[in-house]
DNA sequence: ATCGATGCAAACCTTTTGCACCTCT
DNA sequence: AGAGGTGCAAAAGGTTTGCATCGAT
């Protein structure tokens, strides 16, 4: 972690307590969080923090490159850790929203590119289905 | 315009003139406008119309099936009266929003499926990048 | 007369901002 | 003391809702 450290000093911010705990929790999950779901969750362990910590950490964060924000159609936004450029799948029925991993999907910017006269320099990909464990209880 | 008018009424609803406007205006442009930006364009024709009334409206037509919405990783959402399934991309210069047409992507619904144990059913596709116009300026 | 639609205002939710206080050096 | 950070409360968008009025059948 002292990479983190040096990531924030060289832009003169300081990795306090309250970020810290925000940057790990978002490196220790899969489920790609709302600011809300962080709030609850690192609440816990710090009762004085607030959302607008949250929300302005965030922020730093995405702007330091450490984090990526997403949107699967909801009203708000979710966050992750895992900044490379990977696909998302949303299950219809329970709401969790999974990674796809392993799958290139890379390429599809030149396909894109092909039928536009855009030149191309990223995408978000979300896919929409049922779970493994949501179609157990059909 | 037969048509819409018995989709509306079979499921009692009413095709009023703001209905109709709305649908209208959006099958007729390719902008992908915001709820704010129907509600600016409408009101030349309607100085009466509220921006409840376009939100009530687009949320009808969404349950109609005659418009879908797609958000862009903006903090609003914006909508399509092209409801075939179809990718998107922005130019993170102007802003613009275009459809991608004529590019199948259907086939990845399938592809992710390999990759994941979920039953994939839909997926929304946005690429980001300089449109033409931008490029010119550069 | 009935039933849905409109449009205003208020409410709501997510996110941002202002500002006083705090921490660390 | 100085610089950035926190956390409260307020503000700021975008969107939804309640309700009285309107309009068409």
């Amino acid at each position: 972690m002292d990479k983190l450290t040096n990531i924030f000093r060289e832009k003169n911010l300081k990795l306090t307590p309250q970020r810290y705990a925000i940057y790990k929790y978002l490196k220790s999950t899969k489920s790609h969080p709302s600011a809300e779901m962080i709030y609850d969750t690192i609440k816990a362990d710090f009762p004085t923090m607030s959302l607008a910590t949250v929300y302005k950490t965030v922020r730093t964060l995405i702007e330091l490159g450490l984090v990526q924000e997403i949107n699967v159609g909801e009203d708000n936004f979710r966050f992750d850790a895992n900044v490379d450029n990977h696909p998302h799948i949303v299950c219809i029925t329970c709401g969790k929203v999974d990674d796809i991993e392993d799958a290139a999907f890379e390429h599809l910017n030149q396909d894109v590119e092909n039928f536009t006269n855009y030149k191309v320099s990223t995408h978000k990909l979300y896919f929409y289905g049922i779970c493994p464990e949501c179609q157990k209880e059909l």
